[in-house]
DNA sequence: TTGTAAGCGTTATCAC
DNA sequence: GTGATAACGCTTACAA
């Protein structure tokens, strides 16, 4: 309790103000008091510097106007974003935010969860990983990427458009064979629809296209391999490139540079995220950007019904794309 | 409250195993109890799901096993990666962590203050920049970079000693004219060793040199200004650069560049704070960098008075030198 | 309108 | 060693 022994209570505002207890509890919430009561109230709580005791009030209205941000680390620039602009979302509603680190591991998750719980937040907004998550059905629960059912809402971006919005955009600057790579932490969850979009895009306008979608613990390698296959004398034989995050387009823009082959002019590359550089707030490459404050803002409005008419049980918000340098202009 | 309204109470779980409030309490907190009974209370408690209720513990306790992190925001690495160790090392202390962003404001770092009294918690650790902060002399308080005074520690990287180090790091590869340059929030602050350390190195190694200290409201104008007015036909008559950050050391780097002269041939520049690239891990310029876990670690074991013997009002921690390509190897 | 008192879920102090 | 019971600080009927 903030090591302070003498921290005023209601009681104690009370005898000051020489009024009952339930007076100071009304003048604290705002119900109407008489004028002089509520005079004499403010003044002996401004005097004392009492604040209000949360945990007393949790208790008694099941409330605790907390909720619970589940995420991998906060070292990832999107992570970060995600965290920074979730608590300014709870904030403007008069929220605080619990931050729990699962590690991206299915146990740490499982741990955040309980913490939660124990801290009887109003709600949990969750990144989570393990499809086999146990989460309370009673619990509000938000997760964000991450699609568990229908109980559960998920806001996500547009992950199918925005494959479509990469390989359209490939394809209107010239491109004509495509590449799509991936590399994440599990085969199935709301990102993977990027491939999707793009395949459907690429088909839909007849450009022939190759993927590679593997699973992180591969490492970089594979791709390395692809393109040590497809780059001869520095010529690719492929013109346009989407990589389903822009830190593997970065790390592919550098593979292909170091190919001999040039970025944009011969091979084109798009990433997803949209994270910019904390220097120079450049985007590191051409992307497709996630509307990173509005799916913050659209998750901490799904924990309160009040704030939606109706629970969707996925929400995809639209991205956009940012010219980042690694495509014809 | 999680929304759930048939949370299982100790009452409940007494009530299934047929004991008495008491012995439960003494069960979950692990009291010594009789065997029999021990294993009966366990067994209900699994079978009921029960979980305790913090905020109802708390209010008898007087502890939260809550901390507040207060900072300007979760956008930069630097703070990303703060929270971030901060988050683990509360958690490896069973402790859980709410975060505040002040967006470097004034009122909103007051605001985050008050906030985390309301919420009991049994310390804070902020990254604050208010020095007229009105701050509880009974409040657990720990700073990050930021000496209040005597009464609240402050934790920090060794900063004058990462300013001497830099110095001397670009003295022993030769730099013969060395200039430095800050901009920063506020004029005074724990950081700002960086400079007396520096100078201190030059003097001693009879080294010239130049300063820009500014307020980060001038952007970046004077700096180029001064590039201007010392890079002619793209020879500097400067050929060593410290900035008291990295990000104005990428900044300048650029800048240097753009006026035709090379780095780190020409001009060798280090900054401070030893970001790394969010992608390929790499640093983005030589760099001092931080101790950030040391740093968060210390910060939560000085909120626990039981893990450090004394209290040590500023405690600053070892800084480390990292090559980052603008440097001569 | 204002005061009184019950009770939220827990811990801790007692008798038993 | 176990079971009642009184707090903790607050909200909220309900009584005055």
């Amino acid at each position: 309790m903030s090591g302070k022994q003498g921290n005023p209570t209601m009681k104690e505002v009370a005898a000051e103000a020489g009024v009952s207890l339930g007076t100071v509890s009304k003048v604290i919430n705002n119900i109407p008091v008489g004028e002089e009561y509520r005079k004499r109230v403010e003044e002996a709580a401004r005097k004392l510097g009492y604040q209000v005791n949360n945990y007393a009030r949790s208790l008694r209205t099941n409330r605790t106007n907390t909720i619970a941000l589940i995420l991998p680390n906060l070292n990832h620039p999107y992570f970060g974003a995600i965290a920074n602009a979730v608590a300014v979302a709870l904030n403007r509603r008069g929220y605080s935010m619990l931050t729990s680190i699962s590690n991206s591991d299915d146990q740490g998750e499982q741990r955040c969860l309980a913490l939660a719980m124990a801290h009887k937040v109003d709600g949990v907004i969750a990144m989570t990983y393990n499809p086999r998550l146990e989460v309370d059905p009673q619990l509000n629960f938000v997760t964000i990427d991450r699609f568990f059912n229908a109980g559960v809402p998920c806001v996500s971006c547009d992950n199918f458009g925005g494959g479509q919005m990469a390989a359209e955009k490939l394809i209107g600057l010239g491109c004509k064979r495509l590449m799509f790579m991936r590399s994440g932490t599990h085969i199935y969850g709301e990102p993977d629809k990027r491939i999707a979009g793009f395949e459907m895009a690429c088909k839909q306008h007849g450009i022939p296209y190759d993927t590679l979608n593997l699973h992180e613990s591969e490492g970089l390698a594979p791709f390395l391999a692809y393109l040590d296959a497809h780059i001869k004398e520095g010529k690719a034989d492929f013109d346009g490139l989407f990589c389903n995050t822009d830190k593997l387009a970065i790390m592919m823009v550098g593979a292909i540079r170091a190919r001999g082959c040039r970025v944009p002019e011969d091979v084109q590359v798009i990433g997803f995220d949209g994270i910019r550089d904390f220097a120079t707030g450049s985007y590191y490459c051409s992307t497709i950007v996630q509307p990173v404050e509005l799916i913050a803002e659209t998750a901490v409005s799904s924990l309160f019904p009040q704030d939606s008419s109706e629970i969707k049980p996925l929400i995809a918000l639209p991205v956009s794309y940012a010219f980042g340098g690694t495509t014809k202009a």
